[in-house]
DNA sequence: GCAAAAGTGTTCGAGATACACCCATGA
DNA sequence: TCATGGGTGTATCTCGAACACTTTTGC
């Protein structure tokens, strides 16, 4: 409030947990690092936020960078901010997380990054400051956000058969989903629809392909209960809808 | 990532949005800046964050300063910052959102607060910088949580009604709940008994008083489901134990 | 014809919802 | 005795969960 008076400037980074996933497994984007401190640690993709620059916007300046996506789902995450976390200076990390279609995968190592790739989130090689723990707070916050939203679309390319979007949430998850409950329950949805066409894969029946009808919107669906109401108040629907390539706002969780 | 580079230092805030329920309604706490910019105009509690603190410290510290109350719930809520926030100065702001149960308010101005008090959530004078903003971030916030999580039992005093546990139900979601189906709902969740005393509180039947089984616990309730597992893998209900005193660890969502 | 993924319905049970009256007290 | 909030039970409905076989294709 006071800023003038003890001069307790800090950095103020954000930093993006990039997920995607890939090979039936969930994935995440890391940097080598060319700069100490932790030159050669792997590291989550991140910028310094500049002084004319919203936090959002780092947050997508560095997710273009380093991988060179834009217009995908991008949502504050949580902010870390431990005096330790970060030797020498005093370094507070905006966290965000990022969901990128399997399709638009394209890596190039630039800016302070000597490599760049994807890492299954179950075999990460000890990383950089703690990098750790933000990737675990982004992985339960992508878990219980599959429940009650329709994130799992920002995973999905243009076109998809239900058995890629089941595999999402079987792998987010980490459980066997039935198939005939999961497309009674996606379909009642009312939110993907059929393309008509069919993709042709292998030596078996072809898939319809479907598409999202609102892809840039994610919705919360499960409005809480908790006890009945007995009047008529209807409190709407949580939606928000976000232009492509710009950063969602605060979240209602 | 490289602090060193480009020194784009920001001064870092933690402000708190304090609500209790008080006579029906849902309020905040608010204080009247003593000082420039802003100086005369209500704003959030809050307080730059220290070289040597955590960030949930700066905003327990805030709390404390402000209301004298300690050991309350408190969540990191979101973190704003727009360039244009703040004038002059790059200020951004951790908003971080506490809950105070009706008995332990006793207001005190200090710090660099000229005035405290409670205000209303839907009778808000213009507030300083962007807090209206944070404001409408936490009751959302607050009001999806009271869906998913026991988050509703830290308004409550060591003692408590079922009516007034409804109440806070009533007063966040701003409906009117059916008295039956509560009931039967929260005791169902077997997270409350009785304690065995009674409260006289006017001409008419005496109601039995409640305690919470774990008070410093925030649970989540409804775990995800989307769609029918088959097989027996069960992932465990998120639960988080919170000393009191503490602030909470990055939530769930 | 065979392997491999796509596609499709029904039954069951738990929990959410709707709904109305008696009880204990103080004035 | 009356006004006030405390306290209780039942019927229905919705939605999630369990569960197995046929279809279409490429080889």
């Amino acid at each position: 409030m006071k800023p003038q008076d003890t001069a307790t400037a800090a950095v103020v980074t954000a930093d993006v947990v990039i997920f995607t996933i890939q090979g039936g497994e969930l994935k995440l984007l890391l940097v080598r690092r060319a700069d100490d401190p932790c030159r050669g640690q792997w590291a989550l993709p991140g910028d310094q936020v500049r002084m004319d620059e919203d936090l959002d916007q780092t947050a997508m300046r560095a997710l273009q960078v380093q991988t060179g996506v834009h217009g995908v789902y991008l949502e504050q995450l949580y902010t870390f901010g431990r005096p330790s976390r970060y030797p020498i200076a005093r370094v507070i990390a905006v966290a965000y997380y990022a969901l990128v279609p399997s399709e638009k995968l394209q890596l190039q190592a630039a800016g302070n990054a000597e490599a760049v790739d994807w890492f299954a989130l179950n075999q990460l090689s000890n990383l950089a400051f703690d990098h750790a723990e933000i990737v675990t707070t982004a992985s339960r916050r992508l878990s219980a956000k599959l429940d009650y939203s329709t994130i799992a679309f920002q995973f999905m390319p243009a076109e998809f058969t239900l058995s890629d979007l089941q595999q999402v949430y079987e792998v987010v998850r980490q459980e066997q989903l039935d198939k005939r409950n999961f497309r009674k329950w996606i379909l009642a949805q009312g939110r993907i629809e059929k393309t008509g066409r069919m993709r042709r894969n292998g030596s078996h029946r072809p898939a319809s392909l479907f598409r999202v009808k609102n892809p840039h919107s994610v919705e919360i669906i499960r409005q809480g209960r908790s006890a009945s109401a007995n009047n008529g108040v209807e409190h709407g629907q949580e939606t928000r809808m976000r232009p492509v390539g710009q950063a969602a706002a605060a979240p209602v969780r």
